[in-house]
RNA sequence: GGGCGAGUGGCGGAAUUGGUAGACGCUGCAGACUUAAAAUCUGUUGACCUUAAAAGUCGUGAGGGUUCAAGUCCCUCCUCGCCCACCA
């Protein structure tokens, strides 16, 4: 008999894959299409590790299960080629960066065809080929003249190490993504891709994403939109006036000083001559302080300007201070401080001796207000120590919503309460979703005979449905467990030192209070809800000129331009005013020009500015001088899904009928890149859709998250760890590539991380040697005919495993696919001892075959040959079950005794439950437990479980 | 501080809608083959109790609840992971 020998049979098909073209995809098919993408790679020197190539191998058993349920399958392979790594090679060793690339891509590509990847390779790409960036120019020269890409002066992070700057996406934890050293901020003019501009877009297409709610989440707080009013306030003595951005206008009545970050505009102009030696010593030491520095100490540090503003709703003068808790790229770098309704302030105004006044009190029972939105987050309250009431506090947690209160009833939940609170307040069925986190909130509030109360709140989320409005009783609903609390329990906490505090604070009325409340010294607005208050208070400024509604973002412009020389040159040129201009599109590509020396110095300028006559460009016939940026290497990988459709195209970006033949990606799969890249794509789709040159305004349907593969220590594998396994080793052991393949899906679900062990990687081995022994036995195997019952039971398992594989890689189970192949074995491997019928085995086999082609290709085609199969097992069709087979005579049914498991019958299929209960009542072991108690109650669930209920 | 996840054998994990917890694999143990070892094959492998067999008790981070029935639903608590973090 033939050994299972890898090493052998995966070239063999690796080499008819290549030569016979097989995956190589066409428009000119009418099945239907499917793309499939993995985020591609930057080819490193090093070259893959197991831990990489999972979302690969996820890709690519994608691919070869949609080819064989007849799909037109586009699976291409790319590479992000521009970027540091080769650059700071190329200046060690003296190296072209362009040459390193070549080698790694060679590497990359040997690496991925040993893996047996199905990739139509003849729409391999990379960022850093002409043919390429030539058109990443070409979409930079029309973000420009659609004002959509811009240069502007403004304080970057810049990474000193590796003489750059940054995008904000690229500063993690005040380190350089890159080579993780601290960062700092420096004053430079840079270019910009205005994302801004499509925050809003790009924040409510979110929702319609089929993505992993995990990465839906990171973009929405990335993007982070926030609603309020920026105000203005005149400053004393001056024409000018500040403006500041809050979400709390409401609260204007308690803006006792201004803050405004140290390097806002206003600063040096509004600071008067006393205060300017202390001003100026302030801002250049909060300049040098690095952003740790910041995030440790967050200790609030600030400086009197000299200057005061008025208050524009008391007319009272105000101090403004600078201090750097106030953010410079935020709204105005400017703030109102409302010391007595927000922390910051408040912690601030301690320090610093400034005036705290109260402006909104907590809401009081019985105190309504308004109400009518679609989404609510409500905090429902246990009861009051004094008279054992529930009490329900709803308020507002997003934007503009009111706050709501009421009584929760005995008997309902804090959801229950909630969801009849709202219909009876908003006429709106509400429907509860779900509890907000653990966290339970205490507080003190003061009741209406101004007592003050102790109160738990909790925290539930409704949704409002369009259900036309019904009585909701609360005494139907099931009896669920509220948050009980004796007055005892109340009472040990009201006096538990922590809440004392508050207490007393509350008392004093100084602590700082962020929630909706009721209006107090606010003048004209005294009493109002502030959640009410709020939108008067910005119509009242606003007919006085000096506020206005405003949403902010939290996400900045994309910072673009890199002072290194290893990326795709900015097309621009300046003239002698210094005024940029596109150079024409006839002149595309601007080429990376050949340098001597790579290194960037000091000067903040890249290695290009070196360059001598490649500088100076004629446009119109005037002389200009080029940009010597380079672009963010974001901004390559930002288009590539499009190129892939048309990736030779020397005329155009894309042919427009190609890309909306492919494109939207079908099913992307990355493990990395949540938030930057993954945003960056959307961004440009939308400026592309706008542009007319493409029809879908999102660039990928559905989005997998893989997890890692990590090293035998459970540790991230790198380098410098020692921990890690090269794909190449472990094929070139003897194990081969299926069989990595098939272990790296089988350790766990994909979305998980998993450690790398090599014990199990010996089982996945051994399963494959099984498959090929089970399959050579059979083809030297003399046949038999086998009986009725034989052969129904092998038809049975045949279609049950159909079935159970072919679902769960519908749902991305791959890890459960492989255990139901594995078992499915093991049944075989006992089957055969009644002889190989030669008909049925024969088919059997080859579905088997087939189901295992997307995790071990290489051993499938060969076995599908093997037994007598045409072609690839992807072209041949992916197995299909038949029902009819699935049906059994006999089922066995688990039989509780109150709730106890205490037997199991076999009956038959779909027997009523008389008949069940009557076998089940001939059991020994139900009549141990049965015998002599009268049967209350049976609950059959047909074909599952019988409970007999007994007493 | 805010947000989002997750806790199941010695290990990775399964249980798709509340319906027989621990599929599949690894490890361990026992046996077969072998002069021997490796490889391979067979059996076994949650804990406890008892054993001739059958059965029984406990068991999905902890505690409580709903239910005929809970890994799954509700409440409280604990632990871990990831992301964001002075965004007004």
């Amino acid at each position: 008999m033939k050994r299972y020998n890898p090493s052998e049979i995966e070239p063999k098909w690796q080499n008819y894959w290549q030569q016979h073209q097989s995956f190589e995809a066409s428009e000119k098919s009418d099945k239907p299409k499917m793309y499939l993408a993995e985020m591609f790679p930057y080819p490193s020197s090093s070259g893959l590790h197991v831990g990489h190539v999972r979302n690969f191998m996820i890709v690519d058993v994608l691919t070869r299960f949609n080819l064989a349920l007849g799909h037109n399958v586009m699976r291409p392979f790319g590479y992000d080629t521009f970027g540091l790594p080769a650059e700071n090679y190329a200046i060690k060793t003296g190296t072209k960066p362009a040459d390193i690339t070549k080698e790694n891509i060679a590497g990359f590509r040997n690496q991925a065809e040993r893996l047996g990847f199905a990739i139509d390779w003849s729409r391999e790409i990379s960022t850093s080929d002409p043919e390429y960036y030539r058109w990443t120019q070409w979409i930079f020269a029309r973000l420009f003249e659609r004002g959509l890409a811009y240069k502007k002066q403004s304080a970057q992070w810049w990474c000193p190490f590796d003489k750059t700057v940054l995008a904000n996406e690229q500063v993690e934890n005040g380190r350089c993504w890159r080579c993780g050293n601290e960062v700092e901020k420096k004053h430079m003019s840079q270019w910009f891709f205005k994302i801004t501009e499509y925050a809003d877009e790009l924040l409510s297409e979110i929702d319609g994403l089929d993505w992993p709610e995990k990465i839906k989440t990171m973009q929405r707080n990335w993007i982070g939109r926030s609603v309020g009013a920026e105000l203005e306030f005149k400053v004393e003595g001056e024409k000018n006036s500040i403006k500041v951005f809050t979400t709390r206008p409401d609260t204007i009545f308690g803006a006792t000083f201004l803050v405004l970050a140290p390097e806002q505009a206003n600063v040096v102009k509004i600071t008067t001559d006393d205060q300017k030696a202390e001003v100026l010593r302030y801002i250049e030491k909060s300049a040098k302080k690095s952003e740790i520095e910041r995030q440790e100490n967050k200790d609030k540090t600030g400086v009197f300007t000299g200057a005061y503003a008025i208050n524009p709703a008391t007319n009272q003068k105000i101090p403004i201070w600078i201090a750097d808790y106030v953010l410079s790229g935020y709204g105005e770098g400017a703030i109102m401080a409302v010391p007595a309704h927000d922390e910051r302030d408040y912690e601030f105004a301690e320090k610093f001796d400034l005036p705290i006044t109260q402006v909104i009190r907590p809401l009081v029972a019985g105190e309504k207000v308004d109400n009518a939105v679609k989404r609510h987050v409500i905090n429902a309250i246990t009861r009051r120590p004094s008279d054992g009431k529930f009490l329900l506090v709803k308020w507002q947690k997003f934007d503009w919503i009111s706050p709501v209160i009421g009584g929760i009833e005995d008997g309902e939940t804090a959801g229950e309460a909630a969801e009849r609170e709202v219909f009876e307040e908003t006429g709106y069925k509400a429907k509860f979703v779900r509890n907000l986190g653990g966290e339970v909130e205490k507080y003190f509030f003061a009741d209406n005979k101004n007592e003050w109360r102790y109160a738990i709140s909790q925290p539930v989320l409704l949704e409002l449905t369009d259900e036309t409005p019904e009585s909701v009783s609360a005494e139907e609903k099931a009896i669920q467990t509220p948050l009980w609390l004796t007055l005892d329990e109340a009472l040990e906490q009201i006096t538990h030192p922590d809440n004392r505090l508050g207490l007393e604070l509350y008392q004093n009325g100084v602590k700082s209070f962020g929630l909706e409340g009721t209006m107090m010294n606010s003048g004209q607005f005294d009493g109002l809800p502030s959640a009410e208050a709020r939108e008067k208070i910005v119509k009242w400024l606003a007919k006085q000129g000096i506020g206005r509604e405003k949403v902010n973002y939290r996400m900045r412009d994309w910072l673009i331009s890199r002072q290194r020389y290893w990326g795709c040159p900015i097309p621009i040129a300046y003239d002698s005013k210094g005024q940029p201009h596109l150079i024409p599109d006839d002149q595309l590509p601007v080429l990376l020009p050949e340098v001597d020396d790579y290194k960037p110095d000091d000067s903040g300028r890249s290695a290009l500015a070196k360059t001598g006559d490649w500088l100076k460009v004629t446009i119109d016939g005037e002389e200009m001088t080029r940009e010597t940026d380079t672009l963010d290497g974001y901004a390559c990988s930002s288009w590539y899904l499009l190129r892939y459709a048309d990736p030779h195209n020397s005329g155009q970006a894309w042919d427009r009928k190609k890309v909306d033949f492919w494109n939207p990606v079908d099913v992307y799969v990355g493990a990395d890149h949540a938030v930057a890249h993954l945003l960056y794509v959307r961004f440009w789709t939308k400026v592309f859709a706008d542009m007319g040159l493409l029809g879908f305004r999102e660039p990928v349907k559905k989005l997998l998250y893989n997890g890692y593969v990590n090293g035998p220590d459970g540790q991230k594998m790198s380098k410098s760890k020692g921990n890690v396994v090269n794909p190449l080793d472990v094929i070139d052991s003897g194990y081969g590539a299926d069989t990595l393949r098939t272990y790296e899906l089988f350790i766990a679900p994909f979305e998980m991380d998993a450690p790398w062990d090599t014990a199990g990687v010996g089982g996945v081995y051994r399963f494959l040697t099984r498959v090929w022994n089970l399959v050579q036995e059979f083809l030297e195997a003399e046949k038999t005919t086998l009986s009725g019952q034989d052969r129904q039971d092998l038809q049975k398992i045949q279609h049950k495993t159909i079935k159970k594989v072919t679902s769960d890689l519908r749902r991305q189970s791959f890890n459960t696919a492989v255990a139901a192949l594995m078992e499915t074995l093991n049944y075989l491997n006992k089957a055969k001892k009644a002889g190989f019928d030669d008909d049925l085995w024969s088919v059997l086999l080859i579905d088997f075959v087939k189901m295992l082609s997307p995790f071990a290709p290489h051993l499938a085609a060969e076995l599908f040959e093997q037994l007598g199969g045409a072609g690839l097992p992807e072209a041949a069709g992916w197995p299909e079950w038949d029902e009819q087979y699935l049906a059994e005579d006999n089922v066995k049914i688990a039989v509780q005794v109150n709730g106890k498991l205490r037997a199991e019958v076999e009956v038959a299929t779909d027997a009523d439950e008389a008949t069940v209960q009557a076998a089940a009542l001939q059991n020994d072991n139900v009549q141990t437990f049965a015998k002599g108690k009268k049967i209350l109650k049976t609950i059959y669930v047909p074909n599952r479980i019988l409970n007999l209920v007994v007493k």
